[in-house]
DNA sequence: CGCGCGGTTGACAATGATCAAAAAAGGTGG
DNA sequence: CCACCTTTTTTGATCATTGTCAACCGCGCG
């Protein structure tokens, strides 16, 4: 394994240098640091910074590139013929944005920067003629696939919970979760989105959203400040995730209901 | 385009002849029949029968097969700890099944037949073998992955629905529209599904499913017997399915609040 | 024939959407 | 730095939608 941490290119030298990140660093962020190899580390892709609520690519627009999220956060978006918009997910370091235009070649969703944000640009023509000759890059885009269909899945999960407060239990679970895989905490969370974001990716009033906050909050699973969130009692706010119906009024209540 | 009609494998045949399926009939299933060449026309997979309400794979199993419908139709569900299932969505003819598991090799969902069924088996390692020789193989992976993700994102958009009735408006719409896209009617439907898949697809209760479809019949959108569903007058539904909230008594209510 | 499963319908309680308003935060320009 | 604006978030009150419980029907099957 040869310390790949000491070849894994940090994301703030790229601020300085030339924007141009390896295909070795991208299989890394995306889970696939075992198939970085001499080939892909000669392979470069450029990096482009995305501003706060700048729009990436949005739905219809032809497939040009695929993009992997390299900092910050962004919301994928539907929107119907009336301009009503559907988020249909967030992605953080490391998920490939675009994955659904693979299909038609157009884009089926818009990405929308959270944040400040950058994403790693690969012009999906030449991933394609490279990854015949590149094996690696064909397993890439395979993965992203995946990944981001059990994302997907993940979300149905979220909008499925009978009762509003447990969707948000596991909205949260669901990020802290993510973030933990990406070395970060799993109990400080920063909500990069806005809680109209949430509630229309969990299919609720925003008001909801609100109120099973503060709810979750007052029950002592969770502290609540602005939009930062942190997870005290992980085990009670688990327990409650799995419940079918009806809030509980304090976190000691949830772990005496669940055993 | 050689007439690519007469080159069409019949399902029928099949059933007669060894259980084998070229290449192309799976491209052009999925699809990408502008793809198929000899090459395609040289590689052949096996048929698998499927009986109704068998397992075709579970979740957590090694990914050792993708599957691409042949006939028939499946749904695509998760289990949680506790064995709640949440249904993902619905597979018909042509559709892949099993491409949540190309992130981390095993199954992120498990498939069960809804009647009687048939799959073409695709072994994943000769598969991903395969596809660096033959560029219409690697290609079908990726719009196959597109595909589900539209799939799952449409399904998202209906699971968001404000209103049941809304919810299932627009399943009834989404599945007569697949239907179609197969050269299937777009106006009748057949449910193979029971309405508590139905119901746990769309994140209500399966009495609310019942209720929803009679309202509907009333209201003179669509005709309802058992499993048996005619579209009657697709703009009423239509414009029903865009509204925000608040059932509508008939069909012709529908249309002049949308007017 | 009885049984189980799937589906329908009714009654009732309650979750959550809606309307309304105000407070808090963030950004902008002077 | 402050005033001012917009956006975001919170909280409250009300009521419809919908989940839950329950009974019933129709159908297929052993």
């Amino acid at each position: 394994m040869n310390t790949p941490a000491a070849r894994v290119t940090r994301i703030e030298d790229r601020r300085r240098t030339p924007a141009q990140v390896s295909a070795s660093d991208v299989l890394r962020w995306a889970g696939l640091g075992e198939l970085a190899d001499p080939d892909s580390d000669a392979i470069e892709f450029p990096l482009r910074r995305v501003p706060a609520l700048a729009t990436l690519y949005v739905e219809g627009q032809p497939l040009q590139q695929l993009y992997c999220v390299a900092s910050g956060s962004f919301k994928s978006t539907q929107n119907d013929v009336e301009g009503y918009e559907q988020v249909l997910g967030f992605a953080l370091h490391g998920d490939m944005l675009g994955m659904d235009a693979l299909c038609g070649h157009r884009h089926a969703s818009s990405a929308v920067a959270l944040e400040d944000s950058a994403v790693v640009a690969l012009p999906f023509a030449e991933l394609l003629a490279a990854s015949r000759e590149v094996p690696a890059l064909a397993r890439l885009l395979l993965h992203a696939g995946g990944a981001e269909l059990q994302r997907r899945g993940d979300t149905q999960y979220l909008m499925a919970a009978p009762s509003s407060e447990v969707r948000v239990a596991r909205f949260l679970l669901h990020l802290a979760r993510r973030q933990a895989a990406l070395g970060q905490s799993g109990r400080r969370l920063r909500l990069r989105m806005t809680r109209r974001d949430i509630a229309n990716c969990l299919g609720v009033a925003h008001e909801t959203v609100s109120r099973a906050l503060t709810g979750l909050a007052q029950s002592g699973c969770i502290g609540v400040s602005h939009r930062d969130v942190e997870i005290v009692d992980v085990g009670a706010l688990h327990d409650l995730q799995r419940m079918t119906r009806g809030g509980v009024a304090t976190a000691q209540e949830a772990r005496a209901i669940a055993a």
